[in-house]
DNA sequence: CTTGATGCAAAATATTTGCATGCTC
DNA sequence: GAGCATGCAAATATTTTGCATCAAG
């Protein structure tokens, strides 16, 4: 995982390029996501950041719009499944895709080399120039199924009674 | 593509098993998902309702608590993407991902017999019991990229004058 | 200083829910 | 007839925006 720092100095760089402005609020958006491994809504990061800096006052349309910019510029990245919506997790980790239990709603992330590079294949097949591509595989884990199986045996059990 | 009345048949056929009621509304929400090939948003259907059959006062709420239903049973498929909300459509095709242009908002589908594969194996890995999964390729489609080729050579053009 | 950024509250959207009434079964 | 489904409108939830003010460069 990249380390804090070179976040850091990549939102300044991309900031001074695009000739806006380095901010605590931008910087607190940024550390949020980055010391929290996880996939927040954007109202969870907005508690995340107001339990880091009490001090610090940052409305929801400030996380919002730093979301939005983040994400463009590849800092952050979203997610979204089901009913919950958009869901960030910080971007330049290595590239990854998503296990996402319906029943807890756990999400697992995974690589895997031979899809990654038939991604690329398709993309030349249609002539799209890839900017990014998220894979979702939906489903129930492990722990879920098992504590599953488990209380229909019950039932079963409560069947014969 | 499987036919319009197999579709209206496993509703019915699920609405029974469920003790649901079949009924014109379901029925024409179904179809429109059938009729138009596309991805849409609930407020689209709702209007592709509406122009079907003027007559039949169909509420939008309708149509979110039946795409609800229609995808908790795979006869609807939703896809989310950047700003855009949910969008819909006909489930029980064949399983395919989609490749969508961030310029004119285009989506393609496409099937890799070879990442689906490798998809089973993640599932199988992390023991995961996999009911669905999605992928999505984001970039830009030929005919942006060509347009936008064209433009900066225009700038570069303008640049010299 | 200049210009973009922010917070706040209001506005615009999007989605869900309560309830009286209408329709399936 | 019984009970689910619906439309409607109200209630929520989510996201965006306008604007006066603040702060970075």
């Amino acid at each position: 995982m990249v380390d804090y720092d070179f976040l850091l100095q990549e939102l300044k760089r991309i900031l001074k390029e695009k000739q806006l402005k380095f901010t605590r609020q931008r910087e607190l958006i940024l550390k949020a996501l980055y010391d929290n491994p996880g996939h927040f809504s954007p109202e969870e990061i907005h508690r995340l950041v107001q339990q880091t800096a009490p001090d610090a006052k940052v409305g929801i349309a400030t996380v919002y719009r730093t979301l939005a910019l983040l994400e463009e510029e590849g800092l952050a990245d979203s997610l979204s499944f089901g009913k919950e919506g958009k869901r960030y997790e910080i971007g330049l980790k290595k590239h990854h895709d998503h296990l996402i239990c319906t029943r807890c709603g756990k999400i697992i992330e995974f690589v895997d080399e031979v899809i990654e590079e038939r991604q690329e294949a398709v993309g030349r097949r249609f002539d799209f120039t890839i900017t990014d591509h998220t894979m979702k595989i939906i489903g129930i884990c492990k722990e879920c199924r098992e504590a599953e199986e488990k209380n229909s045996q019950q039932d079963k059990k409560q069947e014969t009674l």
